[in-house]
DNA sequence: AAGTGGTCTAGACCACTAG
DNA sequence: TAGTGGTCTAGACCACTTC
């Protein structure tokens, strides 16, 4: 007694891929357009269930491909929730420098330049903007253990960071991609990047306090929010003489 | 009506935990044991649940899980396969050098000197040998387009690679991962990698054509199998003049 | 006790591959 | 046509959280 499938909402499901696909892209949108927020419970699974009117299992294959994606986190016995990045998350999952020893640390931030200014042909390309858009740029130097490793340069378009200011970027009391999320509703799900070696020169090689010459390690990543948008062009100089920049392939153990 | 669970073997499945999480165990024991080789196909999703006792939807969870990590392949029609590592398959998702424009392309692999050596302290570290154990000293130097741009120094452990020579090694007519699996039923499943940036000198800048003093990218790299059992460990670097180092976090588009 | 996600079953039907 | 994986349903029961 396989009763036809009937739909809460027939219009809401199209027919044409598999119903956790569709079921799976109406999430994503909600979550896309801020319809639940970050650190927000998504419905129960059986309400979406009786919403989209599919089973139950349909549902709960959708919300799986989330939760591998990274856009959802589920609790037994609370919901699902959107990730946020708040605390660890973010900083354990997009940081990867780490100790000679392998241990990883956190890092404390200062903001040494933010100012205003127009894309050129590289950030451009990289966000996928058009050339003399506006754009934030801003320095920061990374210490660990009291020691500058790090030197970030962030180019932001201003479209998407509205009211960005440098009191509003440094009186952060947690990481940027959290700032991201909770005042302008981005989410990070991926980053990609380019990596070479470079040799210390001119303004970074200080604010690092090396010798012209030295080897350092450039990280050039564009943070990417859903549907692959472009959001953040981060260029890193890394001290690795005490530091390693950690990577890892392949999932899970077993 | 729900029927008592009734196993064909009960002494397969020890409770405790769930029961896809059994399946799944045995199911890598027997890839890791050899039971079905790289390119064979496993029993099919009947089969299983008949020889396990428990229902398709069960095994199909199991099965998930090693596609996600990479041991298995479905084929629908087909069958369910073990993950073979010839062709591109290992080559583009174990390795990471691409152009300036972000191309990929093959390299070809020129080995420079072979040589069996007892492990040094390093080495015996990172392949969680003992000190002194026997292994394998392997220089490759890898070009594209018949520019060389990478130094491997790979090192084996003898005991999980009986009976390589060198003229074996060079002989192989695919990708060195693909050798581990069709000759020692080796399946690379992960690999852990420290980056850092260095300088060019003796050997390696010369085999590079590069000037003592260039910066290099050093790349660390511990290939894993089944158990996170260290197989291989592999120290790569790269002249990332006119090249960079690829890579990408965060999983699926949407 | 009520509500949530987590596991598991049993079966229908579809899509693809091979002989 | 037979066998494989892929989608989907409907429902039971368990584990965890909150009131």
């Amino acid at each position: 007694m396989t009763a036809p499938p009937t739909r809460a909402d027939p219009a809401l499901l199209r027919p044409g891929r598999p119903l956790y696909e569709e079921v799976r892209a109406h999430l994503t949108e909600g979550i896309a357009a801020g319809r639940w927020k970050a650190g927000e419970a998504i419905p129960s699974e059986a309400g979406l269930a009786a919403h989209f009117g599919v089973a139950i299992g349909t549902i709960r294959k959708a919300v799986d491909s989330l939760v591998a994606q990274g856009a959802l986190v589920r609790r037994q016995g609370k919901g699902t929730f959107v990730t946020a990045h708040d605390g660890r998350r973010l900083m354990f999952h997009f940081f990867h420098v780490v100790g000679e020893d392998g241990a990883k640390a956190y890092p404390e931030v200062r903001t040494v330049s933010f100012e205003r200014a127009r894309a050129d042909a590289a950030e451009a390309a990289a966000l996928a903007i058009a050339r003399d858009e506006r754009v934030v740029r801003i320095r920061n130097v990374l210490a660990l253990a009291g020691e500058p490793v790090i030197v970030d340069d962030l180019t932001l378009p201003s479209a998407l960071f509205p009211g960005l200011t440098e009191r509003i970027f440094t009186a952060r009391d947690n990481t940027i991609y959290h700032l991201f999320q909770s005042r302008y509703g981005i989410n990070v799900l991926r980053t990609d990047e380019r990596l070479r070696a470079t040799l210390a020169a001119g303004a970074i090689g200080a604010l690092l306090r090396v010798p012209a010459g030295s080897p350092l390690l450039e990280v050039r990543r564009v943070a990417l929010t859903f549907r692959d948008r472009p959001v953040e062009l981060r260029v890193s100089h890394v001290n690795t003489a005490r530091h390693a920049y950690h990577n890892t392939f392949g999932k899970g153990d077993a």
